[in-house]
RNA sequence: GGGGGAAUGUCCCGAGUGGCAAAGGGGGCGGACUGUAAAUCCGCUGGCUACGCCUUCGUAGGUUCGAGUCCUACUUCCCCCA
């Protein structure tokens, strides 16, 4: 598909920023996004406190309807967190609590309030908890009415499933019900919302298509699929997954200045791609960034980290990361925007062990990792590299801006402020 | 229901004759080179009140001076038979 394939606004835009990959009836969906305002959804689960990196692309999803005039609704789950999505998991998941899981929600939803408007206008997102109907459903009702409609045999041949079975891991039948409730969801909203299509990302395809049948079925009504590429990095390394974690959205789980730093640091080859996917730049203006050579590739990087963190964080927060960026990096200088910890200065007074201190800051997660960055070389002081394992700092190590600035590697900073 | 096999460093894969903080990868982190990139090379990759101490090999017991390694029970998964 290309964009001279559609018409509508909204899936030409969406072909154009490398988000298509696939559409379950993409003349019928073009058509009715030329036709009317269409009700759209996208469902994330309550797994931790915050949305990260990877599901930006839905998000992302979620505001270019909105910007096209349509309305998106972000669909919380709320109820099938109570489950556990099998899709793309090793192992069974962990089972939170029903509070864990509100507080989860909360959280999450009130971390992309910059991405998303919401409200009560005709194009206004909504937020929609599919707890609201799972929590009530009623089991042999549910069976008789939803239940005969699946295929047990389809079932087991489904992606998410037969990874399990392949990988010789355990399958619960509780998560096994899972995409009937995310089939079910779909036909709610379509009943209460008139939510005509969910978009998903690739691994959710299989339960998409499940809602679309079901909605045939149960209601006699056409709806519609849309799924994005799952995003790699062009050394082939998925999106924002690493050991350290999740890159998450919410400010106080990762600051802006981080969040900056994390696409300032796009490899090469993605840049381009990613400036499509994850700001609002024009194409063009990314196809003439996308074109710098070498070194000055970097300021394409630049952009993408200041568009990109604009849209979570906002404007003014982006701007002041690069700011920080730029006086930390270009300048050599001390930024006041770098991440700061806070001491006693009486605790400072006394000396510390800058092993120590850099592990309460928070730059290494024991004392015997401190050690070894030393040894290694990778720990500094005021930019000057620690060479005694001993080493302590006190008051006398101050900057003339009343800071110790510690870093790791060289692109991790903190600034130590007596307090 | 019966028989056989598997579970290892809490990121993953994976070797492991009774002396093991446990081979080797991948990943990650640090260093060099660069452009805060990639590739490449080097080092590190249980914890601590640190020349010593503590905790790790599915769970719980047992044998032994000593157990990831042997025995028993349990849990979960795979395969075969029913």
């Amino acid at each position: 598909m290309t964009a001279a394939d559609f018409k509508s606004e909204f899936l030409r835009t969406f072909v154009e920023r490398g988000a298509y990959y696939d559409c379950s009836a993409p003349e019928d969906l073009d058509a009715l996004f030329l036709k009317e305002r269409v009700t759209a959804y996208i469902g994330f689960d309550c797994t931790a406190s915050s949305m990260h990196i990877g599901n930006l692309v839905q998000l992302m999803t979620l505001r270019r309807m909105q910007q096209a005039g349509h309305r998106p609704i972000l669909l919380m789950g709320g109820g099938t967190t109570k489950l556990g999505d099998p899709s793309g998991k090793d192992e069974v998941r962990k089972l939170l609590t029903p509070e864990q899981i509100d507080a989860n929600k909360q959280s999450m939803v009130a971390g992309i309030s910059h991405l998303l408007k919401f409200g009560e206008g005709e194009s206004d997102a909504i937020m929609i908890d599919n707890a609201e109907w799972l929590d009530k459903l009623e089991y042999i009702p549910f069976l008789r009415g939803i239940g005969r409609h699946f295929s047990v045999n389809r079932m087991l041949t489904m992606e998410s499933v037969k990874i399990r079975l392949e990988r010789e891991q355990a399958l619960s039948f509780l998560e096994f019900n899972y995409m009937v409730c995310q089939a079910y969801d779909f036909v709610e909203l379509y009943k209460r919302y008139g939510c005509r299509l969910q978009s998903c990302g690739s691994d959710q395809w299989g339960n998409v298509v499940s809602g679309i049948d079901l909605g045939r079925r149960v209601a006699s009504a056409q709806l519609f699929g849309l799924s994005t590429p799952l995003i790699t990095t062009s050394s082939g390394a998925k999106m924002g997954k690493s050991v350290s974690g999740a890159v998450w959205l919410n400010a106080d789980m990762r600051s802006p200045y981080d969040y900056w730093q994390f696409w300032r640091n796009t490899e090469d080859g993605d840049v381009g791609r990613f400036l499509r996917l994850f700001t609002d730049m024009p194409l063009d203006e990314i196809a003439r960034l996308e074109k710098l050579e070498g070194n000055e590739r970097n300021e394409a990087k630049k952009v993408l980290a200041t568009e990109a963190t604009s849209i979570v964080h906002g404007r003014a927060a982006a701007n002041e990361a690069a700011e920080t960026a730029r006086r930390t990096f270009e300048e050599g200088a001390f930024a006041e925007g770098l991440p700061t910890f806070e001491i006693p200065r009486d605790k400072l007074a006394e000396g510390i062990l800058v092993a120590n201190l850099a592990q309460m800051a928070g730059l290494s997660s024991s004392s015997g990792e401190a050690r070894r960055l030393i040894q290694g070389g990778g720990l500094r002081v005021n930019d000057a590299a620690v060479s005694d394992v001993k080493a302590s700092v006190s008051l006398s190590n101050l900057t003339g801006e009343g800071v110790i600035k510690l870093s790791v590697g060289r692109k991790k900073h903190i600034l130590v402020k007596p307090i």
